[in-house]
DNA sequence: ACTTCGACCTGTTGGC
DNA sequence: TGCCAACAGGTCGAAG
């Protein structure tokens, strides 16, 4: 599913149905994620409060006095409040059920998504220590980006998508952020003048806020809890638009792989 | 230390 | 209409 819109909108639509709630049990019908579910979460957060429900990139941290459950969405995951006894679909892997009579109920076709656990110091966890940057805090600024970019060959793009730099910036985000600052996603990170990031970085911070502001409805298959289609391609400037027209100066958008992602962008504007 | 690429999965799409 | 290859929002970790 995620981008970090995405992920910020689940966390939002989820945190007033789980915050200060007590776990009654955890139901695990598929463990096989991107990595096993643990076995010890009966044990070890049943009959505990969820007191907070944080993101840190694309991660949602869900903590109590025990430890915190991480929950990350891969590329199909979703999360949802359910009334407990709905019967679980086929892709329906886990349910963290609560004393109420609800339950947070996790999907994942493809199952790259996870959740694990962290008894301790979360922000230790080899998941998250190594993490960059929030894009939408101060700290995530041009001269962070220009001089962490010094000496490096790679593409632009890929840099802004590395984790370990800036986390939250996927593939959607990263084409519209780089047509939004008109630059060419092909360039060597290093060799990207101070300027061009006094750019870069408030287009990336102004395409995310955005994309929260409506709810992070850009995925393609994203319906909202009406069935209504999302805003996807509405909003959206390069991103599935190749040999399309740019909607700046009319030229025909350039599609190309970079890094085995799909990227779209326009010659004339981006350079 | 940096860069590239395979791998993990299922579902959907587009070409023939 | 059917079949099959290619591709899809992520990102870790191995190999070069």
């Amino acid at each position: 599913m995620p981008e970090l819109p995405e992920v910020e909108t689940t966390k939002r639509g989820i945190s007033p149905h789980i915050e200060n709630r007590r776990v009654k049990e955890i139901i695990v019908r598929q463990k096989k994620l991107r990595w096993e579910v643990p076995n010890n979460l009966n044990r070890d957060l049943v009959g505990k409060i969820i007191f907070t429900v944080k993101r840190r990139g694309k991660y949602l941290l869900l903590a109590s006095d025990n430890g915190t459950l991480i929950i990350h969405l891969g590329m199909s995951g979703r999360l949802r409040i359910v009334n407990k006894d709905l019967i679980a679909e086929k892709h329906d892997h886990v349910d963290v059920v609560l004393e109420n009579g609800k339950a947070l109920r996790f999907t994942d076709p493809r199952r790259f998504g996870c959740v694990l656990w962290e008894a301790s110091d979360i922000d230790s966890h080899p998941l998250l220590k190594n993490l960059g940057t929030e894009p939408l805090h101060d700290e995530f600024e041009s001269d962070y980006l220009f001089k962490a970019s010094r000496g490096r060959s790679i593409a632009i793009k890929t840099f802004i998508m590395d984790s370990k730099i800036v986390v939250g910036v996927g593939n959607i985000y990263a084409n519209e952020s780089l047509f939004l600052a008109g630059i060419n996603p092909k360039r060597p990170a290093g060799k990207i003048s101070k300027a061009k990031y006094d750019k870069l970085v408030p287009s990336i911070k102004k395409i995310l806020r955005e994309a929260i502001a409506v709810g992070g409805t850009t995925l393609r298959d994203f319906t909202n809890s009406s069935g209504e289609p999302g805003y996807f391609k509405q909003s959206l400037n390069v991103y599935g638009r190749g040999g399309e027209n740019c909607i700046r100066c009319g030229n025909g958008l350039k599609e190309i792989r970079l890094g085995q992602r799909s990227t779209v962008y326009c010659t004339q504007c981006q350079n």
